[in-house]
DNA sequence: CTTAGAACGTTGCACGCGCATCTACATAGC
DNA sequence: GCTATGTAGATGCGCGTGCAACGTTCTAAG
């Protein structure tokens, strides 16, 4: 009963497998609506801002900033576009490698993130993390760490 | 040590529902660029097919399949107007709903799911599956099943 | 110094998706 | 029968994204 997944796959582990599709999608498109609904922010423009404000400075290098979003270089071009466009974001010239920008928080940019923390937390919250007690946390919290080993891209 | 979590987040957590969101992203990423590259399909193809070859009939009426796959009602017509151009689904009026058409998986849908399976099935183990023991995947279950209580939408 | 290659960010383009709207049909109330 | 409300799909439109290509700048090799 230990070793049978070479060839092929258990109806089990696929209904699994299916099962944290939903799950992440709902998740994150219920998060979504909430911050759409209630501060007009977009759940990749939060986590822009989110990841600024956390970085020495309240800046990041373009590049960094599209790996820890999980986004393209073009695909973060245009957030950033309608990002300063809206005044929460500006981009700086990086004084050691001209070819470098930096995205660099704004404080209308801070008070906005503020503003949609509690929404953001409020909505994991709901739909993730009450869900779980704290052994299902942890266990969870294993399982992402092998899922996800430290060498990412 | 127990109960903390009511109006903030450690930041643990935190971190736990971020390794979430960049778990689900990367596995999907690397699936679909596995299907797209060896077999051109987009995994939200892959999915209809897969919904359509395990229904009574291969045939699921638009709605339905639309929520099984997770797509909006004019996603999924455009989805299926893709699928229908390429041969690999047909649409069916429904003789008891004259509003109503089904889905039907063809022969060539049929085997073109066939032929991508191993992919599929080879990603999901590589990226998931067979990342986690037997005991996290029971563990990963029962935590599905409470994020993901029976009434979903 | 010069040249070749790589890296950073932006732009043109096409694609896939959701929302709002529309038409056709169904169902309930009168 | 007729009308009102609801439902199934399709369509117009706008938005956000990735890929390929481009210009600019950095780095390494000669």
């Amino acid at each position: 009963m230990a070793s049978e997944s070479r060839d092929s796959i258990s109806s089990e582990e696929l209904v699994v497998w299916r099962m944290l599709q939903r799950a992440q999608v709902r998740i994150t498109r219920l998060l979504e609506a909430d911050l759409l609904v209630e501060h007009d922010l977009a759940l990749a423009s939060y986590d822009v801002l989110m990841q600024l404000s956390e970085s020495p400075d309240r800046r990041l290098r373009m590049n960094d900033l599209a790996e820890r979003v999980l986004l393209s270089r073009s695909g973060l071009t245009r957030l950033i576009d309608r990002l300063q466009r809206d005044g929460l974001v500006e981009r700086e010239a990086c004084a050691s490698d001209a070819r470098g920008l930096f995205a660099v928080l704004t404080d209308a940019g801070a008070l906005r993130l503020a503003e949609a923390t509690p929404t953001y937390l409020r909505g994991i919250r709901a739909q993730f993390l009450d869900v779980l007690d704290a052994t299902e946390l942890r266990q969870c919290a294993a399982m992402l760490n092998k899922l996800f080993p430290a060498s990412d891209t």
